[in-house]
DNA sequence: TTGAAAGCGATACCAC
DNA sequence: GTGGTATCGCTTTCAA
C-alpha cells in the first residue's frame, strides 16, 4: 500500500495574489488565462504579483469547474519489455493527438503492485488501459464504474472492453513455414512462471497438429534472454533431434539465438528459430530475427481508440475490429 | 496546440448517491471511504445505492480537499529509444516507491510538441522532470514557479535543478583502452542532426588529445542503427585505417557492428567498437557491446530524488551529488 | 450515528 | 474594465 505522499503545503492561492494587486479574484484570473476584457496595465500588475509570490494555480481547482481534461491510466506489466514500451509509446502517441494525458504505471510484474495500483488508480483518472493479470472480480471491486480497456485477455463481464490479440494464423504460418523448409522436429520455448499454459503455447499446439508434427516439445523458459538459452539448452538436452524453435517472445527467441552460437549451432542452418512479438530490436541481431508479429503500434491505438469511445459514450467498435491480429514476419532466423 | 477533449460531463454526484439512499451527502462520504462512525446497514445501502448509479467521485474535488497526492510529469524525447526507456523504468519505480503517480509525455524529438507539452503541464502535475532542448527562457516561461529537475543539461538559471551526465572520465577510459590494445586511428561517430558537436565529441576530442592520437576523425551518423551503418561506411570511406571507433551511442554502435560485419570486417579483430549508454539491449549482440556506460536506474531514481527535495522544501542535493558519471563497460566488441 | 455548514481554489455569470 | 456571488464535488469540523 502506498502511503500518500505530503507535498509541500499549498500556500500561495489566487485569493493572496488578488490582495497582493489590489484587485480581486476575478481580475487575477483573467490576467492570468490572457482574458481579453482587462486593462493592461492591471494585467502587468497582477502577474507581476503573482511572479513575485511564485503563485500556481491548483490544477485540482482549475479542473473541478472547467472539466475539460481527461486523463488515462495505462498499466504495463514491465517497461523495460520492449514490447510493452512500444505498446506505450503507441498509446502516449495516440493520446496526446486526442490531447489527453497518460499516468504511466509499471506494475514490475507482481500481483501486488497491481493491486495497489488498482486501488489507487480510481482516484487519479478517467478511464483505464492495460494489461492485468488478477481476477476479474478484483478488477471490477477496485474499479466500480471506470472505463477499463483490458489488453490481451477476454473478459467475461461485460463492463470491460478489451483487445483481442490473435496470434492463431500467425502461428499456423509460423510453423507451417519450418515444415515447409523440412523441420519435423519443431520444439517451442514456453514461458515458465504460471501454471497454465500459454495461450501462446495453445496455438502453437493446434499449428503442430494441424501439420502434422509433434506438438509436444516444449520447455519452459524465463521471460529474458538468459531465460531463452537456459530454456534452449534444457530442450535440446530433453529432444536432441529438434532442428526448429518457436519462441514465447522475440527476447527469449534472442537468448535462444545467443546459446545456439555458444552450442556452435549455426543458425538457422543447424537450428531455425522464430520468436513472437515482432520487435523493432529483432532486426538488429544477427541473424535478424524471424518472428510472428504483432502490429503494437495499431494496439496502442487501438487501445486509446476504445477507451475514448467508452468515455464519450460513442458507439464502441465491434467486437470484429478490436483485435490485432499477429503475422509471419520473415527475418534470417528460420 | 493540443485541445482539450471534452469527456463524457459527470453526471452522478455524492449529491445524488445521497438523494438515492436517503442520506446526507457526508454520510455517504463515511460509507465510500470506510470512515468508522456509521451504521452497517446504513453504509450497506449507500454503497447500494452508489453502484446502483454508477458513481465515481470527482478527483478533482477530492483532490482539491485532501491535498495529498503528489502527480510528477516526466519528459521523454522519444521512449523507443531504449535509453530513455530504462531512465523512465528508474523513474517510475522511484516515484512509485513514494506513493506519486507519473504523468509521461513523449516529444517525439521535436520541439512544437516540447513547447506544447510546457503549455499544458503547468495544469497538470505539481513537478516536473526530464529532458528539454529548448531555451530557457521558453522553459522559464511556460513553467513559472513549477518545481524543474532538467537531465543532462546544466541550467544557467537557478531555478532550475538538474542532473549532470560526466562522461568525461569515462570515455577517457575508452580511448585509453583502445590506445593500449594499439589502436591509433580512432574514429568517432557523432550525431549529425545539430548545429554544434556534442559533449560526447568533446570529451573525445579531449580524450584522444591527451592521449596523443588524431581527435578529428569524425563522421556524423543519424540517431539509429541504420544511421550508425551508414555514418561507419562514410567514416571508413573517409579515413580507411581507422581501426576502432567510438559512437554517440550504442544504438549507433550496433548498425555499426552490423555494418562492419557486412564489410567483412571482424569485431574487434579487425574494427574495435565502443558506444556509449552502456543499454541493458548491448549485451544481446553478437559481440556483446562494449560501452562506456551510464547508471540509468541511479539517474532516473536520482531526479526523482531531487524532485522530491524541490517540492518538499527538503535540502536541495549537493552539486557533487547531483552526477552521475559514466564508466567503461567492458564487453567483447573492443 | 447522523446532518448542517464551512471551506478547498479556481472560473463563470452577472451586475456595476 | 472590474468586482460580487454562485458553483464545481467533495471532505472536515462541529452540533445534534
Amino acid at each position: 500500500m502506498v502511503s500518500p505522499a505530503r507535498s509541500e503545503p499549498r500556500r500561495v492561492t489566487i485569493h493572496d495574489v488578488a490582495r497582493s494587486a489590489g484587485v480581486s479574484r476575478q481580475t487575477v484570473s483573467r490576467a492570468l488565462n490572457d482574458k481579453a476584457e482587462i486593462d493592461g496595465s492591471t494585467k502587468q500588475r497582477v502577474l507581476d504579483a503573482a511572479r513575485e509570490l511564485g503563485y500556481r494555480p491548483s490544477r485540482f481547482a482549475r479542473g473541478l469547474v472547467r472539466q475539460d481534461t481527461t486523463t488515462i491510466g495505462l498499466v504495463i506489466p514491465d517497461l523495460l519489455n520492449p514490447f510493452f514500451t512500444e505498446v506505450a509509446a503507441a498509446a502516449l502517441e495516440a493520446a496526446r493527438a486526442r490531447g489527453w494525458h497518460v499516468v504511466v504505471y509499471d506494475t514490475a510484474d507482481r500481483a501486488e503492485e497491481e493491486l495497489s495500483t488498482l486501488q489507487v488508480i480510481g482516484s487519479q483518472v478517467d478511464a483505464v488501459v492495460g494489461y492485468f493479470s488478477c481476477s476479474e472480480s478484483d478488477l471490477d471491486r477496485f474499479t466500480r464504474g471506470m472505463p477499463m480497456v483490458l489488453i490481451g485477455r477476454e473478459p467475461r463481464m461485460g463492463r470491460f472492453s478489451s483487445i483481442r490479440i490473435d496470434g492463431e494464423a500467425g502461428v499456423h504460418a509460423a510453423i507451417a513455414h519450418l515444415v515447409a523448409r523440412g523441420h519435423t522436429r519443431i520444439g517451442m520455448l514456453d514461458h515458465d512462471n504460471r501454471a497454465e499454459p500459454s495461450v501462446r503455447r495453445v496455438w502453437f499446439t493446434a499449428a503442430a497438429t494441424a501439420l502434422g508434427v509433434d506438438p509436444g516439445l516444449v520447455a519452459g523458459a524465463g521471460q529474458s534472454a538468459d531465460g531463452g538459452g537456459a530454456g534452449l539448452g534444457n530442450l535440446l538436452a530433453a529432444h536432441p533431434d529438434v532442428t526448429a524453435v518457436f519462441t514465447f517472445n522475440d527476447i527469449v527467441a534472442i537468448g535462444a539465438l545467443r546459446e545456439a552460437r555458444r552450442l556452435g549451432r549455426s543458425v538457422p542452418r543447424d537450428l531455425a528459430v522464430i520468436g513472437f512479438d515482432g520487435l523493432q530490436f529483432g532486426a538488429l541481431v544477427e541473424p535478424p530475427l524471424t518472428s510472428v508479429a504483432l502490429d503494437t503500434r495499431r494496439l496502442g491505438a487501438l487501445a486509446i481508440d476504445q477507451v475514448g469511445r467508452l468515455l464519450t459514450g460513442a458507439d464502441s467498435l465491434e467486437p470484429g475490429e478490436l483485435v490485432v491480429r499477429a503475422e509471419l514476419r520473415p527475418g534470417g532466423s528460420a
